[in-house]
DNA sequence: TCTGGGGTCCTAGGACCC
DNA sequence: TCTGGGGTCCTAGGACCC
């Protein structure tokens, strides 16, 4: 059996672990340059403030119910993710973190009735330590313990604990409604409706056969998994990423091209450093540019370019030399630009390099500056050390008016507590 | 005024090989 | 009239996830 934990209302959850005094009071956490809502409280989502909308539609309502906002803060929802892991990892010998707020457990060996206090403890023992409340869901695929999470959270009778057994499992599908299934998302969602398969139960009955012909292979393992037929297995070590993206929104629009050019530099340092950081090169680079495109008074352009690298890197320098190179080709003067990014792919691990025959660069040399940055950087904090073409001013940042403090991870922003 | 960021997998079709 | 058989690699686009 699989157990996925999830963690309820995280971002919101996080916020409230050091400000008790919003317990009980709608709260929501906004994304980037406080852009949409992303984690609801309860409360909020009671008012009906819907996911993914725009804070500035929701003013009214803010204030009318005295919502409590927050910028988002990665640094601490990273931090607190981290802490409810490594508690998780104490449950079980084999998790796969499967996102920031989400894991599977692997609970081989334990029977039903077992299972219902094992799931209370792990849950207790997160919420002792952490703060944190979490939901969970058991089933025999992780498919059906998706399943179980959505019934754990929903039926305020399970107390957050749900199990999808033998005996109950089609009982409970006949109650899952088709879109919440794990895999379903909204174009087969509306393509399964129009069918009249209203529920998980529903899908499950269908011919293997004409799921295939529809869904593809993707479908039929979602099927499978639903009945109890493990297509999924558990990916306790994540797998290197084949494509690394950094990309942002402007706080203001962009027109100046310098500015432009020290965001791109940033983005594409936080790409080296992260291709270094699961020891990867990458040999592709993609920058794109774009304006705002919900301005329908301003001009509109967008535009990237892939540019293939002779040898694949890791290097701030390289990276940051190739994207600069790519924006002076797509840049074009007159616009306002309200987001660029770079993203680079082709990736290989770093000790199986392809080297080129006229290569210039001394690679090890190269590599012994990026680990001396990296350590400097990893001692004493992010970006003290750092390349000139970054720049200091940080123009371009993000919006953040609702941030609350990295209580966990700065030392000026410990909270004081009066005893 | 204001609208997020970061990923994966699968398939069809074209280009190519013998 | 009729025109082989068996492959690989790559890419764009669509679908999905958090």
């Amino acid at each position: 059996m699989y157990a996925l934990v999830d963690c309820n209302n995280f971002y919101v959850s996080c916020e409230r672990v050091f400000d008790p005094s919003l317990n009980g009071k709608p709260v929501v956490v906004l994304s980037n340059n406080d852009g949409c809502v992303i984690s609801r409280s309860n409360e909020a989502k009671a008012i009906g403030i819907p996911m993914g909308k725009p804070a500035f539609e929701l003013k009214e309502l803010i204030e009318k119910y005295n919502i409590k906002v927050f910028s988002t803060n990665f640094p601490l929802y990273g931090d607190m993710s981290s802490r409810v892991m490594n508690i998780l990892a104490e449950f079980s010998p084999e998790i796969e973190i499967y996102s920031i707020d989400e894991a599977f457990l692997n609970l081989k060996g334990y029977k039903y009735i077992e299972l219902q206090d094992y799931a209370k403890k792990i849950k207790d023992t997160v919420y002792l330590y952490t703060g944190i409340p979490v939901s969970i869901g058991i089933g025999a695929t992780k498919t059906l313990a998706k399943a179980a999470e959505y019934f754990a959270k929903k039926d305020s009778k399970s107390k957050g604990i749900c199990i999808i057994s033998d005996e109950n499992r089609k009982e409970y599908l006949s109650r899952l409604p088709i879109d919440e299934v794990w895999g379903i998302g909204r174009q087969h969602y509306k393509m399964l409706n129009k069918y009249g398969v209203k529920t998980a139960l529903d899908f499950v009955n269908l011919r293997p056969q004409w799921i295939r012909n529809q869904m593809t292979v993707v479908g039929s393992k979602t099927q499978e998994e639903l009945m109890g037929i493990e297509c999924f297995d558990l990916e306790t070590s994540p797998p290197s990423k084949k494509n690394i993206c950094v990309s942002r929104s402007f706080g203001n629009m962009i027109s100046d091209y310098s500015l432009l050019a020290e965001a791109v530099s940033n983005f594409a340092a936080s790409c080296a450093e992260k291709l270094r950081h699961q020891h990867s090169c990458a040999s592709t680079i993609m920058v794109f540019v774009i304006t705002n495109r919900f301005r329908k008074d301003l001009p509109q352009y967008s535009k990237n370019v892939i540019v293939n690298m002779p040898v694949a890197t890791n290097s701030t320098f390289e990276i940051i030399k190739y994207a600069l190179f790519i924006l002076r080709n797509i840049y074009k003067d007159g616009y306002q630009y309200k987001k660029a990014g770079v993203i680079v792919s082709n990736i290989v691990p770093d000790n199986a390099v392809q080297t080129a025959l006229f290569d210039e660069i001394d690679r090890e040399k190269q590599n012994k500056v990026m680990l001396a940055m990296d350590n400097i950087n990893k001692k004493y904090g992010r970006n003290t050390l750092k390349v000139a073409a970054m720049g200091k001013h940080r123009e371009w940042k993000l919006k953040q008016e609702k941030l609350s403090r990295a209580y966990t991870t700065k030392w000026q922003d410990i909270i004081n507590v009066k005893v």
